[in-house]
DNA sequence: AGTTGCCCCTGCGCGC
DNA sequence: TGCGCGCAGGGGCAAC
Protein backbone atom coordinates (compact mmCIF):
# COMPACT_ATOMS: atom_id res chain seq x y z
CA UNK A 1 0.00 0.00 0.00
CA UNK A 2 2.41 2.29 0.91
CA UNK A 3 4.63 4.23 -1.96
CA UNK A 4 7.35 6.24 -1.33
CA UNK A 5 5.41 9.62 -0.21
CA UNK A 6 3.83 7.35 2.68
CA UNK A 7 6.95 5.27 3.60
CA UNK A 8 8.96 9.07 3.60
CA UNK A 9 5.72 10.73 5.94
CA UNK A 10 6.84 7.64 8.06
CA UNK A 11 10.27 8.00 8.28
CA UNK A 12 10.25 11.62 9.33
CA UNK A 13 7.47 10.85 11.79
CA UNK A 14 9.75 8.16 13.28
CA UNK A 15 12.75 10.51 13.31
CA UNK A 16 12.95 12.32 16.54
CA UNK A 17 11.19 9.44 18.78
CA UNK A 18 13.85 6.63 17.53
CA UNK A 19 17.23 8.35 17.53
CA UNK A 20 19.16 8.61 20.11
CA UNK A 21 17.19 5.85 21.81
CA UNK A 22 18.86 2.63 23.64
CA UNK A 23 16.49 -0.44 22.93
CA UNK A 24 15.50 -2.51 26.07
CA UNK A 25 13.92 -5.46 24.28
CA UNK A 26 12.61 -6.78 21.10
CA UNK A 27 9.09 -8.70 20.90
CA UNK A 28 8.46 -10.33 18.01
CA UNK A 29 4.64 -11.41 18.35
CA UNK A 30 3.92 -13.20 14.97
CA UNK A 31 7.41 -14.55 13.07
CA UNK A 32 6.00 -13.96 9.18
CA UNK A 33 6.67 -10.43 10.30
CA UNK A 34 10.43 -11.36 10.70
CA UNK A 35 10.69 -13.69 7.72
CA UNK A 36 13.44 -11.89 5.52
CA UNK A 37 15.93 -12.36 9.42
CA UNK A 38 16.50 -15.96 8.25
CA UNK A 39 18.36 -16.44 11.86
CA UNK A 40 14.88 -15.83 12.88
CA UNK A 41 13.22 -14.24 16.09
CA UNK A 42 15.45 -14.50 18.52
CA UNK A 43 18.66 -14.19 17.20
CA UNK A 44 16.75 -11.14 15.66
CA UNK A 45 15.46 -10.06 19.85
CA UNK A 46 19.15 -10.64 20.48
CA UNK A 47 20.78 -8.51 18.19
CA UNK A 48 18.92 -5.91 18.96
CA UNK A 49 18.85 -5.30 22.56
CA UNK A 50 20.90 -2.77 23.69
CA UNK A 51 21.69 -1.11 20.43
CA UNK A 52 21.26 1.98 20.23
CA UNK A 53 19.74 3.47 17.26
CA UNK A 54 21.08 6.78 15.56
CA UNK A 55 18.81 7.75 12.67
CA UNK A 56 16.18 7.09 10.20
CA UNK A 57 17.09 6.57 6.50
CA UNK A 58 15.38 5.49 3.20
CA UNK A 59 15.63 4.46 -0.37
CA UNK A 60 12.35 4.19 -2.19
CA UNK A 61 9.90 2.22 -0.30
CA UNK A 62 12.01 0.70 2.15
CA UNK A 63 13.62 2.33 5.31
CA UNK A 64 15.93 1.61 7.79
CA UNK A 65 17.50 2.36 11.48
CA UNK A 66 21.06 2.76 11.68
CA UNK A 67 22.23 1.62 14.79
CA UNK A 68 25.66 1.89 17.01
CA UNK A 69 27.14 -1.48 15.77
CA UNK A 70 26.76 -0.07 11.98
CA UNK A 71 24.07 -2.67 11.09
CA UNK A 72 20.46 -1.47 10.92
CA UNK A 73 17.01 -2.05 11.32
CA UNK A 74 15.01 -2.60 7.94
CA UNK A 75 11.04 -2.23 7.71
CA UNK A 76 9.14 -2.56 4.85
CA UNK A 77 5.63 -1.58 4.80
CA UNK A 78 4.09 -4.14 2.22
CA UNK A 79 0.62 -3.37 1.50
CA UNK A 80 -1.13 -2.98 5.00
CA UNK A 81 2.35 -2.51 6.95
CA UNK A 82 2.25 0.17 9.87
CA UNK A 83 5.01 1.63 12.57
CA UNK A 84 3.73 3.22 15.23
CA UNK A 85 4.92 5.60 18.14
CA UNK A 86 2.63 3.93 21.60
CA UNK A 87 2.69 4.98 25.04
CA UNK A 88 3.27 1.16 27.25
CA UNK A 89 -0.12 1.49 28.31
CA UNK A 90 -1.89 1.79 24.66
CA UNK A 91 -3.68 -1.59 24.32
CA UNK A 92 -2.05 -3.86 21.74
CA UNK A 93 -3.59 -3.45 18.31
CA UNK A 94 -5.23 -6.18 16.37
CA UNK A 95 -2.60 -7.45 13.83
CA UNK A 96 0.78 -6.08 16.10
CA UNK A 97 3.59 -8.45 15.11
CA UNK A 98 6.66 -6.83 16.70
CA UNK A 99 7.04 -4.19 19.94
CA UNK A 100 10.19 -2.17 20.12
CA UNK A 101 10.62 -0.97 24.18
CA UNK A 102 13.19 1.70 25.51
CA UNK A 103 15.82 2.18 28.03
CA UNK A 104 14.21 5.00 28.59
CA UNK A 105 11.19 3.75 29.27
CA UNK A 106 9.28 5.83 27.05
CA UNK A 107 6.79 5.24 24.14
CA UNK A 108 7.16 2.11 22.28
CA UNK A 109 7.51 1.28 18.56
CA UNK A 110 4.98 -1.17 17.04
CA UNK A 111 4.85 -3.09 13.78
CA UNK A 112 1.42 -3.50 13.10
CA UNK A 113 1.00 -5.32 9.86
CA UNK A 114 -2.97 -6.99 8.72
CA UNK A 115 -1.63 -9.07 5.62
CA UNK A 116 1.86 -9.19 6.87
CA UNK A 117 3.16 -8.81 3.80
CA UNK A 118 5.59 -5.97 4.79
CA UNK A 119 8.54 -7.07 7.50
CA UNK A 120 11.45 -6.44 9.44
CA UNK A 121 15.13 -7.85 9.73
CA UNK A 122 18.23 -6.54 10.84
CA UNK A 123 21.25 -6.10 7.82
CA UNK A 124 24.85 -5.28 7.64
CA UNK A 125 25.90 -1.93 6.28
CA UNK A 126 23.59 0.69 7.57
CA UNK A 127 25.53 3.62 7.54
CA UNK A 128 25.29 4.13 3.52
CA UNK A 129 23.10 0.75 2.36
CA UNK A 130 21.94 -2.11 4.34
CA UNK A 131 23.07 -5.32 1.90
CA UNK A 132 19.68 -6.17 1.95
CA UNK A 133 19.04 -3.41 -0.29
CA UNK A 134 21.68 -3.63 -2.63
CA UNK A 135 19.35 -4.13 -5.90
CA UNK A 136 16.95 -1.56 -4.76
CA UNK A 137 17.43 1.38 -7.44
CA UNK A 138 17.84 5.45 -6.20
CA UNK A 139 14.66 6.42 -5.72
CA UNK A 140 13.55 10.44 -7.54
CA UNK A 141 13.98 12.15 -4.53
CA UNK A 142 17.67 10.58 -3.99
CA UNK A 143 20.17 13.55 -4.61
CA UNK A 144 22.61 11.13 -6.48
CA UNK A 145 19.42 9.88 -9.32
CA UNK A 146 20.68 10.49 -12.25
CA UNK A 147 18.14 11.23 -14.83
CA UNK A 148 19.64 10.74 -17.96
CA UNK A 149 20.94 7.48 -16.42
CA UNK A 150 16.97 6.42 -16.07
CA UNK A 151 15.65 7.95 -19.19
CA UNK A 152 18.50 5.42 -21.14
CA UNK A 153 17.61 2.37 -19.08
CA UNK A 154 13.91 2.97 -19.39
CA UNK A 155 14.38 2.87 -23.35
CA UNK A 156 16.60 -0.12 -23.18
CA UNK A 157 13.67 -2.09 -21.22
CA UNK A 158 11.76 -4.31 -23.28
CA UNK A 159 8.49 -4.37 -21.27
CA UNK A 160 5.65 -1.84 -21.18
CA UNK A 161 6.17 1.63 -19.70
CA UNK A 162 4.07 0.85 -16.35
CA UNK A 163 5.85 -1.93 -15.39
CA UNK A 164 9.28 -0.45 -15.97
CA UNK A 165 7.85 1.95 -13.29
CA UNK A 166 6.97 -0.76 -10.90
CA UNK A 167 10.36 -2.24 -10.97
CA UNK A 168 12.23 -1.29 -7.99
CA UNK A 169 15.42 -2.35 -9.58
CA UNK A 170 15.00 0.71 -12.13
CA UNK A 171 13.59 2.78 -10.41
CA UNK A 172 12.16 2.56 -6.82
CA UNK A 173 9.68 4.48 -4.66
CA UNK A 174 6.60 4.55 -7.31
CA UNK A 175 4.02 2.25 -6.59
CA UNK A 176 0.28 1.48 -8.50
CA UNK A 177 -1.07 4.91 -7.43
CA UNK A 178 1.49 7.22 -8.38
CA UNK A 179 2.78 5.25 -11.62
CA UNK A 180 -1.01 5.78 -12.78
CA UNK A 181 -1.08 9.26 -11.71
CA UNK A 182 2.31 10.23 -13.43
CA UNK A 183 1.08 8.16 -16.96
CA UNK A 184 -1.72 10.55 -17.12
CA UNK A 185 0.21 13.68 -16.08
CA UNK A 186 2.03 12.94 -19.35
CA UNK A 187 -0.82 11.53 -21.19
CA UNK A 188 0.65 8.04 -21.67
CA UNK A 189 -1.25 5.00 -21.83
CA UNK A 190 0.90 2.52 -19.39
CA UNK A 191 0.97 -0.78 -22.32
CA UNK A 192 3.05 2.01 -24.45
CA UNK A 193 6.53 0.06 -25.31
CA UNK A 194 9.43 1.01 -23.31
CA UNK A 195 11.51 1.65 -26.35
CA UNK A 196 9.05 3.61 -28.17
CA UNK A 197 8.95 6.13 -25.66
CA UNK A 198 11.25 9.00 -27.15
CA UNK A 199 13.75 10.85 -24.41
CA UNK A 200 12.25 13.88 -24.07
CA UNK A 201 8.63 11.60 -23.41
CA UNK A 202 10.97 10.14 -20.61
CA UNK A 203 12.23 12.88 -19.26
CA UNK A 204 8.85 14.63 -18.98
CA UNK A 205 7.27 11.38 -17.52
CA UNK A 206 9.85 11.25 -15.20
CA UNK A 207 9.10 14.81 -14.11
CA UNK A 208 5.35 13.99 -13.54
CA UNK A 209 6.97 11.08 -11.14
CA UNK A 210 9.04 13.70 -9.14
CA UNK A 211 5.82 16.23 -9.55
CA UNK A 212 3.22 13.62 -8.07
CA UNK A 213 5.31 12.34 -5.46
CA UNK A 214 6.64 15.23 -3.95
CA UNK A 215 3.13 16.90 -3.73
CA UNK A 216 1.33 13.49 -2.46
CA UNK A 217 4.14 13.90 0.36
CA UNK A 218 3.17 17.80 1.13
CA UNK A 219 -0.24 16.24 1.99
CA UNK A 220 0.99 13.52 4.26
CA UNK A 221 0.41 10.80 1.35
CA UNK A 222 -2.84 9.08 0.83
CA UNK A 223 -5.30 6.95 2.48
CA UNK A 224 -7.96 5.37 1.63
CA UNK A 225 -9.05 3.71 4.35
CA UNK A 226 -7.02 3.29 8.33
CA UNK A 227 -4.19 1.00 6.63
CA UNK A 228 -2.70 3.96 5.94
CA UNK A 229 -1.87 5.97 8.71
CA UNK A 230 1.55 7.78 10.14
CA UNK A 231 3.37 7.16 13.41
CA UNK A 232 0.45 9.23 15.42
CA UNK A 233 -2.21 6.84 13.25
CA UNK A 234 -3.01 10.08 11.21
CA UNK A 235 -4.45 9.94 7.68
CA UNK A 236 -3.12 11.74 4.54
CA UNK A 237 -5.00 13.79 2.31
CA UNK A 238 -3.70 13.17 -1.35
CA UNK A 239 -6.69 10.86 -2.52
CA UNK A 240 -8.87 14.21 -2.84
CA UNK A 241 -5.93 15.43 -5.40
CA UNK A 242 -5.72 12.22 -7.56
CA UNK A 243 -6.62 12.30 -11.60
CA UNK A 244 -7.10 9.00 -12.07
CA UNK A 245 -6.48 6.19 -9.44
CA UNK A 246 -9.90 4.56 -8.12
CA UNK A 247 -11.71 7.06 -10.00
CA UNK A 248 -13.17 4.59 -12.39
CA UNK A 249 -16.38 6.00 -14.26
CA UNK A 250 -15.87 9.32 -13.47
CA UNK A 251 -14.76 12.57 -15.63
CA UNK A 252 -11.24 12.75 -16.33
CA UNK A 253 -10.31 16.27 -14.94
CA UNK A 254 -8.62 17.12 -18.23
CA UNK A 255 -11.49 16.30 -21.11
CA UNK A 256 -14.38 14.86 -19.15
CA UNK A 257 -13.85 11.63 -21.23
CA UNK A 258 -14.98 8.57 -18.46
CA UNK A 259 -12.09 7.27 -16.50
CA UNK A 260 -11.39 3.65 -17.24
CA UNK A 261 -10.28 0.88 -15.38
CA UNK A 262 -8.04 -2.20 -16.95
CA UNK A 263 -6.81 -5.28 -15.57
CA UNK A 264 -3.04 -5.08 -14.95
CA UNK A 265 -1.15 -8.27 -13.39
CA UNK A 266 -3.94 -8.98 -10.57
CA UNK A 267 -4.82 -5.58 -10.26
CA UNK A 268 -6.14 -2.41 -11.65
CA UNK A 269 -4.71 0.15 -13.98
CA UNK A 270 -6.66 3.11 -14.28
CA UNK A 271 -6.53 6.06 -17.30
CA UNK A 272 -8.32 8.38 -19.17
CA UNK A 273 -9.68 7.07 -22.89
CA UNK A 274 -8.60 10.47 -24.68
CA UNK A 275 -5.64 11.50 -22.92
CA UNK A 276 -3.90 7.97 -22.53
CA UNK A 277 -4.78 6.41 -25.75
CA UNK A 278 -3.88 2.72 -25.43
CA UNK A 279 -0.62 2.01 -28.24
CA UNK A 280 -1.95 0.39 -31.58
CA UNK A 281 -0.17 -2.68 -31.22
CA UNK A 282 0.90 -4.22 -28.00
CA UNK A 283 4.31 -4.90 -27.67
CA UNK A 284 5.65 -7.51 -29.78
CA UNK A 285 7.23 -10.47 -27.64
CA UNK A 286 9.58 -12.54 -28.71
CA UNK A 287 8.84 -15.93 -28.99
CA UNK A 288 11.12 -18.95 -28.72
C1' DA B 1 20.00 -12.54 -18.68
C1' DG B 2 15.89 -10.18 -18.84
C1' DT B 3 10.96 -10.57 -18.32
C1' DT B 4 6.67 -12.56 -16.68
C1' DG B 5 3.32 -14.60 -13.53
C1' DC B 6 2.26 -16.73 -9.16
C1' DC B 7 1.78 -16.40 -4.62
C1' DC B 8 2.23 -14.90 0.08
C1' DC B 9 -2.08 -12.93 3.68
C1' DT B 10 -6.41 -10.68 5.96
C1' DG B 11 -10.51 -8.05 5.68
C1' DC B 12 -14.13 -5.54 3.41
C1' DG B 13 -17.93 -4.59 0.29
C1' DC B 14 -20.88 -6.40 -2.91
C1' DG B 15 -24.39 -9.47 -5.17
C1' DC B 16 -27.15 -13.36 -4.69
C1' DT C 1 -27.90 -13.17 7.73
C1' DG C 2 -24.69 -15.56 5.40
C1' DC C 3 -21.67 -17.13 1.95
C1' DG C 4 -18.62 -16.65 -2.03
C1' DC C 5 -16.21 -13.71 -4.94
C1' DG C 6 -13.27 -9.92 -6.25
C1' DC C 7 -10.35 -6.57 -4.77
C1' DA C 8 -6.64 -3.88 -2.00
C1' DG C 9 -0.69 1.63 -1.69
C1' DG C 10 4.11 -4.82 -2.76
C1' DG C 11 7.77 -7.75 -3.98
C1' DG C 12 10.45 -12.22 -4.04
C1' DC C 13 11.31 -15.82 -6.83
C1' DA C 14 10.55 -19.82 -9.97
C1' DA C 15 9.82 -20.51 -14.61
C1' DC C 16 10.19 -19.30 -19.07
Amino acid sequence: MPELPEVETVRAGLDRFVTGRTIESVEVLHPRAIRRHVAGAQDFADQLKGRTITGTRRRGKYLWLPLDDDAAIIGHLGMSGQLLVQPAEAPDETHLRVRFTFDDGGPQVRFVDQRTFGGLSVSPGGAELPDELAHIARDPMDPLFVDEEFVAALRRRRTDVKRALLDQTLISGVGNIYADEALWRAGLHGNRPTEKITRPAARRLLGHVRDVLNEALGQGGTSFDALYVNVNGESGYFDRSLNVYGRSGEPCRRCAALVRREAFMNRSSYSCPKCQPAPRQTRVRSVG
